[in-house]
DNA sequence: CTGATTCGTGCAATATCGTGCAAAGAACCG
DNA sequence: CGGTTCTTTGCACGATATTGCACGAATCAG
């Protein structure tokens, strides 16, 4: 069985059952474990699923509350985001992308912290309510579903004017040719604009993002100034690329 | 079965009783109490809900309807709130304003109307993700702290080259001499510019905003469409406005 | 106060995961 | 056709996650 057909079939079951199992389907397919968890691997990269213990989910927050999807890697996002928030000083200007990563970092912020950020993710904004001392720049669009931020041309137009110190980014991927990289090819552009704005790029990663790619590239690894991750650096991190153990 | 796919259950479950019994759920799953514990635990973790013992109740409510609760006039901007919601018709563009009367809308709004909201308010954007036939236009600018919402001449501008059909707006003030009034300078300017985008304005008011005037005008009354309102049309309401009671 | 229920924790069994490695097959090139 | 390289696949193995059970502590109902 070829291997496109066979990641079709698994797109195709899980728009039907919205879920899938992974030791289930090998069995009906007749292939070992190994290459089930692989093609999950992939379409997770590509960001046509999610993978949690057992099998995956859809990616978009159809039938699994969001609110349960939080929890996947919650203990691993919490850590990072806590150790990320350290990484912030007084008086600068903070680019932060959407998502739950970025989420768990806005929670962990000090209040006592006197930072401007920019965001285009109301999520984002609307969690900064309560800290007093962050001026908050929200940027506009129409919003993209998929990830609940804002998107197009006027959102990459005001990116473009901004100069920040920091841009903490959102990836799906990282990988030592393909370099920082998301499932979504407008998305990948904004990012792109988001890198530019920024002196420095941050990077949040779960151990599921090292190493593996996704269709559309936003910038080369000579572009990530921080990669925040758990563990050990891994080999192909560019010398430049500061590395933070949680 | 998948571990998420539990928890979930038993979020939808929780929603629908009102209350989650440990022993009873871990008899209809077919596994053991200990994991029912468990998860109760994880989900109990991230805020979803609260234990007691024997099994969980609902978390204080989410974020949503928890800012539009904590007002004093809860019951009454939830009436409201329902009552307005009945007035979008599939298809209009709808500017949205900030505010928890306006979040109490959004919280009521039918999973199933098709139109576009354009809002510069973060939290009812972010409030507007689960609604996945609502198109969501956000608009960007500095975060207003006081109200939540974003201001300057950006929102301004980017309203300015808006056509909508509605214009639900947020005042403090409603008076027959002065009009819409609002407590912010600059609040007010982007309010009438946000009328003036608007081909009819609607206003949801508490009893406490009738007959009461604030320092800044955003428009005349002559430029009230509607107003949503309990009890029984002030005498001042200018004839061409049309009030609906909830 | 007492019995019953529920809770938390440690522990062991099972399931699943990620990685390295080698074999088989496909693709490519001369 | 022969040789080389690359991809795919399955397997082994150690690491991690999940689950059920046991047991003592805490809590509840009457």
């Amino acid at each position: 069985m070829l291997t496109l057909h066979r990641k079709t079939f698994l797109l195709d079951r899980l728009a039907r059952d919205r879920r899938l199992h992974a030791a289930d389907l090998a069995a009906e397919l007749g292939t070992s474990e190994d290459t089930i968890r692989r093609d999950l691997r992939d379409l997770a990269a590509q960001g046509l699923l999610v993978r949690v213990h057992g099998g995956a989910l859809p990616a978009s927050p159809t039938h699994v509350s969001l609110a349960a999807r939080q929890g996947i890697h919650a203990g691993d996002k919490e850590r990072l985001g806590r150790t990320a928030a350290q990484l912030l000083r007084d008086g600068q200007i903070v680019i932060i992308d959407g998502g739950t990563t970025n989420l768990a970092l806005v929670a962990a912020l000090s209040k006592s912290l006197r930072v401007t950020v920019v965001t285009h993710s109301p999520g984002i904004a609307a969690a900064l309510e309560h800290h007093a001392l962050i001026e908050v720049i929200l940027i506009g669009g129409r919003i993209f579903r998929h990830s609940m931020v804002a998107l197009g041309a006027e959102t990459q137009n005001a990116y473009s004017r901004i100069r920040a110190d920091i841009c903490l980014l959102g990836v799906t991927g990282l990988h030592p040719d393909t370099g920082m990289t998301t499932g979504d090819a407008e998305e990948a552009r904004l990012k792109a604009t988001m890198v530019e704005a920024a002196a420095e790029t941050v990077v949040l990663a779960t151990a599921d993002k090292l190493g593996v790619t996704s269709p559309w590239q936003i910038a080369p690894l000579a572009r990530l100034g921080r990669l925040v991750a758990k563990g050990e650096p891994p080999g192909w991190l560019p010398d430049r690329t500061e590395f933070v153990a949680v």
